[in-house]
RNA sequence: GGGUCGGUACCCGAGUGGCCAAAGGGGGCGGCCUGUAAAGCCGCUGGCAACGCCUACGUUGGUUCGAAUCCAACCCGGCCCA
């Protein structure tokens, strides 16, 4: 360890949002030795975005400095589900999905995080172990006022929204995963805040030194209101191609640009700062800004120079309108066609760019179908398939596929 | 276990026998404007080779010429009592 105490304080606790204690966190420092940052990740959703990226950046601070990033794949708990958003936010997923998501975000995560000083944890290797009494004893170490005290759940209990007891759980399977890990800081979004907290009280319940928690800000999402997110489909992948992910940063609402410019580029505090300074200042307008922003993060996730390429396709396509380089293709269902006759509205549907062959006609009607660069506007307009070899159909502003046949 | 209120489309929420594929809002999508920003305006928003048919108002069964609406049983949730 090279660096003092307190200029490794200052670096591991910058962009934090809470510190949880800030002395505790010196006095593990002070001793010397490696410390054991974990992270939990939930394997439910295999896509890791810009939004998870500013926590991974911090994690990754502790490697450069010689603490031990420990990542824990939430396998055992994403097998059972989570009542909490109905159903459909997280389903219950087989062990084979688990393990197959897991393995894609290690290789995404990779991108952030450095290979050594990295240790990766299921938590079906503690958790799947114990049996009902075990988990009983769990559950009387917290009581249901506690609970309670979490926001999101005081919330829905006013609002008369059912909680499952299983979430109350929760909290208490998290925290029971750092004493399992022996973490001496516990990394998340501040939505997480409650439940790292219940580390540190199973942490010395059990004995332990409690975890020291770090919250970093959740980034918002494309929409600009709502957390980045994968379920709300507001999310730019880390792992997405550049030229998609500079559109995207693209269309965010101006209000956010130094936002995601200091959470997501991975950039300094002083050059965060700086650049919020000169788009206050107006030396960068609001679009250059921008770029500048989109240009920044597309660079930190695909390679320098990366930012740069995107940004000239995002030229070629929205300021010459031409079609982009590289685009889906689709090759027709030739059994789709009737009399030799296949309808557009039907090629729209199979080559994905609408959901039903309603939605097909409708978007045809509205006027946002083009077939090389022709609007078509009759719902009921038929092609021989022949005749749509190679073309490109463009529906909306944004999406196009080129049709084989 | 008893009482009571409730379950409507992606979400919230009206509708309480035919005029209901179901008001209104949100979200989403398309168009105009534009900087793929914001604001604004207009339109669309179950499916089907489609002026008709099919599916859908928690589930199943019933009443009726006709049910989201009435009846019964069941399932699920909130609250109160135990």
């Amino acid at each position: 360890m090279v660096l003092g105490v307190d200029e490794q304080l200052a670096i591991l606790t910058a962009g934090a949002v809470d510190v949880i204690h800030e002395a505790e966190l010196r006095k593990k420092l002070e001793r010397g030795q490696p410390l054991r940052a974990k992270l939990g990740l939930d394997p439910s959703r295999p896509d890791i975005h810009i939004g998870h990226a500013v926590v991974l950046q911090m994690l990754r601070r502790f490697q450069e400095l010689g603490h031990v990033a420990v990542l824990i794949v939430g396998d055992f708990t994403a097998q059972v589900g989570d009542p909490s958003d109905r159903s459909s936010t997280r389903p219950a997923l087989s062990k084979e999905e688990a393990d197959a998501n897991a393995a894609t975000y290690f290789e995404q995560a990779g991108r952030i995080l450095l290979p050594e000083n990295l240790e990766i944890r299921h938590n079906s290797e503690w958790l799947g172990a114990m049996g009902i009494a075990d988990v009983l004893r769990l559950a009387a170490r917290a009581t249901v006022a506690q609970m309670l005290a979490r926001d999101d759940f005081e919330r829905r209990y006013k609002e008369g929204k059912p909680i499952s007891i299983m979430e109350f759980l929760y909290p208490l399977l998290q925290g029971w995963d750092s004493v399992m890990v022996r973490a001496d800081v516990e990394l998340g979004g501040t939505d997480q805040l409650f439940n790292n907290l219940m580390g540190r009280t199973l942490q010395e319940q059990e004995g332990q030194e409690a975890q020291v928690v770090l919250t970093a800000p959740l980034l918002e999402g494309l929409d600009g209101v709502q957390k980045m997110s994968k379920s709300l489909d507001n999310y730019v992948a880390i792992t997405e191609p550049p030229a998609t992910q500079f559109g995207k940063l693209m269309s965010i609402p101006d209000t956010l640009t130094t936002r995601y410019f200091s959470l997501a580029s991975g950039a300094s505090p002083a050059e965060a700062q700086d650049f919020a300074e000169q788009a206050r200042a107006g030396t960068l307008s609001p679009v250059e800004a921008k770029r500048a922003m989109a240009r920044r993060i597309v660079d930190a996730y695909q390679g320098e120079g990366a930012g740069e390429a995107a940004e000239a396709e995002f030229n070629r396509v929205f300021k010459s309108h031409d079609v982009p380089t590289d685009l889906p293709e689709h090759t027709l269902e030739s059994a789709a066609a009737v009399d030799g006759q296949i309808r557009l509205a039907n090629v729209l549907q199979q080559a994905g760019l609408a959901k039903s062959n309603a939605e097909g006609r409708r978007l045809i009607t509205q006027g946002g179908v083009r077939i090389d660069g022709e609007a078509i506007t009759d719902p009921d307009a038929t092609y021989v398939p022949a005749d749509l070899d190679q073309v490109v159909i463009q529906v909306g502003r944004r999406r196009w596929v080129r049709i084989r046949t």
